[in-house]
DNA sequence: CGATTGCTTGATACCTCTCAACCCAGGTGG
DNA sequence: CCACCTGGGTTGAGAGGTATCAAGCAATCG
């Protein structure tokens, strides 16, 4: 799971992250917790496309994102991708209830990420109605994505699914005027349902159609935002 | 919300439910629950169609099926329809973390349910750890199912979906010859991202391969379930 | 440089949708 | 009892959207 060469057992002051306050960085002097989790953080790198964890996997772990992207997806048999999720910069990904992960997760590009035992969370939450609490909440927030998500997959068009992803993906960088895209085609595609030549020519589309500008393949103006926002129906 | 008539205030002896251990049914001397929760269940029936809840209505219920099946879906502002789940006897649905449902939820059959209080169970689960674990792992397993069904939507073949539908609604009755379907054409069309011809077309096809036998339309025999597994890759 | 990788574009195929007709079972009313 | 109606389901013909296969382009990297 963690090849060595990915591990850090340096443990540097980290940016305050403001997404997830049930779950505090390793701090300079120490590795307590705020919430009061008896537990180490251990901060990670990964190289693009490194692999965090495997479907499969022992659950022993969770994680949490200091820097870069990464991407949670499933497999059918043949190779046939479906990327879950794309987590940033303080996102948490890799809590499950099971024994084992039920996606496999990688680096998009190359990043950090801080990894925190389970065992520590679990026992916490047994006492802590606090934290208990926002573990739920998280679950929840997780599954109120999923389920819009399969609205997406299940019934918008290709350029609705183009558009939503570009919204959602714009909000991450709000007041941003250029969209930087970290990842590739075959990402976008594997998280929209489509192929990477539908992806392109339906970014195509939108560009002759003057709602979006491909200054670069990964570097996206947004001129006409409303318009995207409109073919999210 | 609720139409009176559908309001019943009795509150019969119920068989035992097995899926949720965590939340009882009301009992046949009182309202007290075993879990602690001080919060009584309100038997409700419901008729075909009918809705039990709309999205963006008030969450301060949520249900467990007594008999009948029901249905959980989003609709996009034009009426397209994508279901998230269908719900069988002992299922819990409409537990949110937010205010309101994001989901619709409505009546596939005629059918009972219990609605719970949710503050109830909050307050519950405040001060009991157990309650408190039930409640999350009742969130990720429903993640779960959402993540399986998003990998389905999004890479699924239309026979491979159909097939995955057949697999999943057959395991609610092991062991049964003859898989009794609850739901109409464009339900399971609307679960599977599909239309009503292509779900009639596919199961025709599984019927010429002789993999499933349509005594009626909505009673269908398994006659080779090896080859539906396969089908789901 | 040549090789590689990511991306775009074109031609064509194919899967699923759309539109339409028809069938069938069940219910209703004459 | 039968004619009629209705709703759900099936089937066919054709259209259309997305996938597939293939070529070419640009940027990056040995």
């Amino acid at each position: 799971m963690f090849p060595p060469s990915a591990i850090s057992t340096s443990q540097p002051a980290l940016a305050m992250l403001a997404r997830t306050p049930w779950i505090r960085e390793p701090v300079e002097n120490g590795s307590e917790w705020e919430s009061g989790l008896a537990s180490t953080g251990t901060v990670m790198h990964f190289a693009q496309d490194q692999e965090i964890y495997g479907e499969g996997d022992d659950a022993l772990t969770f994680f949490k994102v200091v820097s870069g992207v990464v991407r949670t997806c499933k497999f059918l048999a043949d190779g046939r991708r479906q990327i879950d999720s794309f987590h940033i910069v303080g996102d948490v990904f890799g809590v499950e209830a099971d024994a084992e992960h039920a996606f496999c997760a990688q680096a998009v590009c190359d990043c950090t990420v801080v990894a925190y035992r389970r065992r520590g969370l679990e026992t916490a939450a047994s006492t802590d109605a606090d934290l208990s609490r926002h573990l739920f909440s998280h679950a929840m927030r997780t599954l109120s994505r999923a389920q819009d998500h399969a609205l997406l997959l299940g019934r918008k068009s290709a350029i609705e699914k183009v558009a939503a992803f570009l919204v959602e993906w714009a909000a991450h960088s709000p007041g941003a005027v250029i969209v930087s895209l970290a990842m590739t085609r075959q990402d976008i595609a594997d998280y929209l349902g489509l192929t990477i030549e539908t992806v392109s020519r339906t970014l195509s589309h939108l560009e002759r159609a003057a709602i979006i500008e491909l200054s670069s393949a990964r570097q996206i103006r947004l001129k006409d935002p409303a318009a995207l926002r409109v073919l999210n129906s």
